[in-house]
DNA sequence: CATGGGCCATGCGACATCCGCATTGGACTT
DNA sequence: AAGTCCAATGCGGATGTCGCATGGCCCATG
């Protein structure tokens, strides 16, 4: 039996569906339903009420679901202390970040906190998700992550400290090619979709860039010329002039901006922040250094 | 993480020996000493002192070991509540027995505890080590096991209620025929070793072999000619005269009776019961109706 | 100091499990 | 009655775990 199993029925004890649940622990819904069913199976009998909607739990579910409750808290309390006394001796930082961080911000970040500490580093790198499921499984010391306050990157993460460290934009981009700009004629009309550089559907930032349109003045039409989960790919086909595509402003870097200039920035651009995230429990005096470095850089501007 | 790793560690913590909590928890050396790994780094610290003996616990072993402790028993214990709160409900009665006593005591067993009860049974087979683990992991509600009060089939067991059903007698057969038995030898001398139809080294009856040859008046040579876990195979071995073999007396039956007798009963025999085992704590009222026909099977004689 | 035995770690190939995708089956809504 | 939302399941592929065999280490003993 996985305590990982423990943690999804509590997750889908909360939040009453699966999908959700399921999308919450950051799996599929056909494995979410399985371990579900491994669950009930380990136990030997049924924890959830079958057809029911919403999602109910049966007599013992709710005498599992306490017991499920403390153990995973306490399990994981009792690591978080042990790890919290061996940071003395622990040998490296763990910092997790996602891809277009690592390439855009990683290295500011460093000069930020490199200086003040004789520690190495270890860097986890990935989608968005990935590293924050990571970051919260306990992978990782703290978390780097775009972060809209009004579409918080996981829930899970509420519970945590956030430290905004620099403002940044999430905006369209297009070639600087006058003609080409012409002949996407963003932000298009019902009859005339312009091409549009997408992100993966599981992707944050496709949720940020479906947060924009709902927003927005009005409903554009577009089509999906390129579709990937990479900022830094979009931006090269960006670049290479096959449509428009959101990225985060930060990650336009100088030789960039040469080829590549915001479209239309009013309506629709949409303001977040670059944070750090830890836990609020003490973390040993390295990583605390490392902490205050960053709030000290943001203090001073 | 799984909650199986925890009762690794717990194990080790124990019996401070890898190889013997490896045997203790049914597994290879090699895989136990990977699980334990896997949990020192899902902890992200070291459990056991590395190069000691015999083990010892670092200080984040001992911390973590009694979070451990507490958690797999919260667990556990809830399970079997919920379990013993659904037995009204439950469609089948599950034994767990090994081979031989499956096809040489099942009928009987039945014949006591079938008439008595409404219910199915679900019957698992196995190695004697395997439905033991088995019955202990919560997959059956009663074990049946041959079981010697000098040699245990399972440490864990001794917290279990014990019901010694009848008495068994583990001895030499060989066939009938008397120039087979007389090249035999048996017992043989160092010189002229007889050959043995052997248990598997992992075996429950290859452990209870052994201590049979310990207590012996000598220590007999032997030429192992088949080896093999089931005893029933061995049985047919030793029918076609190919040497001597321990059986149960119980797996003797009528037929075979005509074609293999016992060697020399005084020295090489060993007393052992057939027993069935439930834990401690109630199991609702049809399994405790089973038990209580079990018990008075016994004391009828 | 050399040797042997007990003990834990690890390379390797085989096997089981688990996952995600796509789809089905079922209940409820419009 | 068609549409929508939701959980369960068949299937192919990836990942992890196992046992076996072996290697390296320490310690006890001659």
């Amino acid at each position: 039996m996985d305590i990982g199993w423990l943690e999804d029925f509590l997750a889908l004890a909360e939040l009453r569906n699966f999908t959700r649940a399921a999308e919450f622990r950051n799996v599929s819904q056909a494995a979410f339903s399985r371990r579900i069913q491994s669950l009930e199976n380990w136990l030997g009998t049924g924890l959830i009420v079958k057809g029911s909607q919403p999602v109910r739990l049966t007599e013992a579910g709710e005498q599992f679901r306490e017991t499920a409750q403390v153990s995973v808290e306490r399990l994981l309390e009792t690591r978080a202390s042990i790890r919290g006394s061996q940071f003395d001796a622990m040998s490296q930082i763990r910092l997790a970040m996602p891809n277009v961080l690592a390439r855009s911000e990683f290295k500011r970040i460093l000069g930020v906190i490199g200086p003040r500490t004789k520690t190495s580093f270890s860097v986890i790198v990935g989608t968005t998700s990935e590293v924050t499921a990571r970051y919260l499984a306990g992978d990782a010391d703290i978390l780097f992550a775009h972060d809209a306050p009004a579409l918080p990157t996981h829930e899970a993460l509420s519970s945590h400290e956030r430290l905004a460290l620099r403002r940044d934009r999430f905006l369209p981009y297009a070639t600087r090619d006058a003609a080409a700009r012409e002949r996407f004629g963003f932000p298009g009309t019902p009859g005339q979709p312009f091409p549009l550089i997408a992100y993966s559907q599981r992707a944050y930032f496709a949720r940020l860039f479906e947060h924009v349109l709902e927003r927005a003045p009005h409903r554009p039409s577009y089509k999906v010329t390129v579709q990937c989960d990479m900022s830094d790919v979009l931006k090269e086909v960006i670049v290479a002039g096959y449509g428009v595509g959101w990225l985060p402003q930060s990650t336009v870097d100088a030789a960039s901006a040469e080829q590549i200039a915001p479209v239309d920035e009013k309506d629709w651009a949409m303001e977040l922040d670059i944070c750090a995230f830890r836990p609020r429990h003490p973390l040993g005096p390295k990583i605390e250094a490392v902490w205050e470095a960053l709030c000290a850089s943001v203090s001073q501007g």
